[in-house]
DNA sequence: TACCCTTACGGTCTCCGTAAAGATG
DNA sequence: CATCTTTACGGAGACCGTAAGGGTA
């Protein structure tokens, strides 16, 4: 049962003629009689009245109940070649901490969106250490996260460095980006982002936590905009984050004398990805690395 | 692209798992992979997530969009299965004149109505001229006429007599049966049907016609009754239709003493009867001859 | 005779199964 | 090491084309 033999079978109805019905159909004259006879045993039923020397072929009644089947077989296969032509579907699972995604990336997923042929892209939000075993699993083909964690089957390329700068809330147009000490931000007002492990420490060297004096402590990077906002307070958030929100005005930002080191973003991979998510994959990297240039520019011009 | 490669596919689905698949379908585990890989290949794509040593299979995203596809054929060939159940379809086309279509068939027309597995029939009443040509185009496989005519690729073979009889309207409840004398009939209260040509020879012996005195012409055995009731005419008819006019009162009927001939029904087939319809024509004829007693039966009947 | 379908037969391609190899955990 | 899939290869069967056969108008 093949769709030649219905392709044969609705040609012969067409064209009254099997030698007709041949020459449409680009074959001999004895395949398309084969194709009758093969159909007609499977199905064990008659389906065409015609014989040797007759000129007109016309169908049973059997052959009249079999067309609607015959034809719903035909679109079926023109479905089929659509689905052909759409070709291979790419996908690929991203997945980045908060910051990153919600602050950094939305141009890249704009561009990853818009290729074509089409993505089906999955962005995935979570803590750096939720990244690996995620990746690990396979159920995301690629991430960026903040920390280096050794995996057996993980593989780990620093992306970029990102300083960390104070950040606060001003009344006037301060075009800051000047220098603080360390001495004059009082614990008491800060908005406290544990960034990472490598941070914490030399944040408890400064500010020595205690019970009485422990500062406000955040963990999603959208918030603490809204928070800081109109409060006097302040907070050590990476570079990016305080041009961004220099731009929509109300803050300012400052380098401090003694810096933290900088904030390093890792790429992550499995060692043996998904055979299936190789070319997105490689379609990724090519938008990171035109994404990384523009990162660039951008920083450049909100120095000024 | 057969439906085996569409089975294995949503089989491998549905088991996640290519050798538990190849069990449930009673075939080697290489031929589940032979018929992925050429479904892949065909539709250029790939459609299962799977490698050597890994346990559970899934699917890609063009996995995904095919399984409705795959679907859809899977119910189509379940149809197709249902289409085999049924087998053959049987076909008949008959033809007969009005007399007989109206009065004397309609019984054997239930029992092929009724008959399993189901007969397409199709009826059609004609005049026996044009049953002839209808059945040499084969537009009908079988038919019922009062006349043998001669055409090359026609069987004709004589299938019953029936005497003429007069029919007139009564009042009183006259067991006729009794014999009249032709001279007695009135030609102006006669209601002609001309039966066949023999039978007009016949006619005009007896009953010259001339301009002032033709008799009323009908062509159309049914309305006959019609006419002739309570309007003191007279008609001769087939003895059948006599004895059916008896049964419904209101008619008598009697012999002539100088009788015309009987009229033969004829059976006539296309010497090279349409392949498919050879069942149908051997249950027809089993049915006609079956008839055949029971006609004999109750005409003994009517005779008391 | 011209046209049309079927049958016979041989070559090519497809599909499946056995056996062996490669990968994973 | 057990489990799972892929690759290699040979045999059986499907399909098609050429050529011949048989009917019809």
């Amino acid at each position: 049962m093949h769709i030649h033999d219905i392709e044969a079978f609705l040609t012969v109805v067409q064209t009254r003629n099997i030698s007709r019905a041949a020459e449409q159909l680009y074959v001999s004259q004895t395949a398309i009689t084969h194709r009758l006879q093969n159909l007609e045993a499977e199905l064990g039923v008659t389906l065409l009245e015609r014989g040797r020397g007759i000129k007109e072929i016309s169908l049973t009644p059997s052959g009249q109940d079999f067309m609607p089947i015959a034809h719903r077989w035909a679109a079926l296969w023109k479905e089929l070649d659509h689905f052909k032509e759409e070709g291979e579907k790419l996908s690929l699972s991203f997945g980045s901490v908060q910051y990153l995604n919600d602050f950094i990336f939305p141009p890249l997923f704009q561009k990853l969106l818009n290729h074509q042929p089409k993505i089906h892209l999955s962005l995935h939000t979570e803590h750096t250490a939720e990244l690996y075993p995620l990746l690990e699993r396979r159920e995301i083909d690629v991430a960026i996260a903040w920390r280096n964690i050794k995996y057996p089957d993980i593989l780990c390329t620093p992306w970029k460095k990102t300083p960390l700068v104070v950040l606060k809330s001003s009344t006037i147009s301060d075009k800051g980006i000047s220098t603080v000490d360390n001495t004059d931000l009082n614990p008491q007002d800060e908005i406290y982002v544990p960034w990472t492990p490598e941070f914490k420490n030399w944040h408890d060297d400064h500010w020595p936590s205690d019970i009485y004096s422990s500062p406000t402590l955040l963990t999603g990077a959208p918030l603490t905009l809204q928070v800081l906002k109109n409060s006097g307070r302040w907070s050590i958030v990476p570079l990016g984050m305080a041009q961004y929100a220099f731009s929509l005005g109300g803050f300012t930002y400052s380098y401090l004398s003694d810096s933290p080191a900088p904030l390093t973003a890792y790429i992550i991979q499995h060692k043996k990805p998904r055979p299936t998510t190789q070319r997105s994959l490689s379609i990724f990297f090519k938008y990171l690395q035109e994404f990384s240039l523009n990162i660039d520019r951008q920083a450049l011009a909100y120095k000024v």
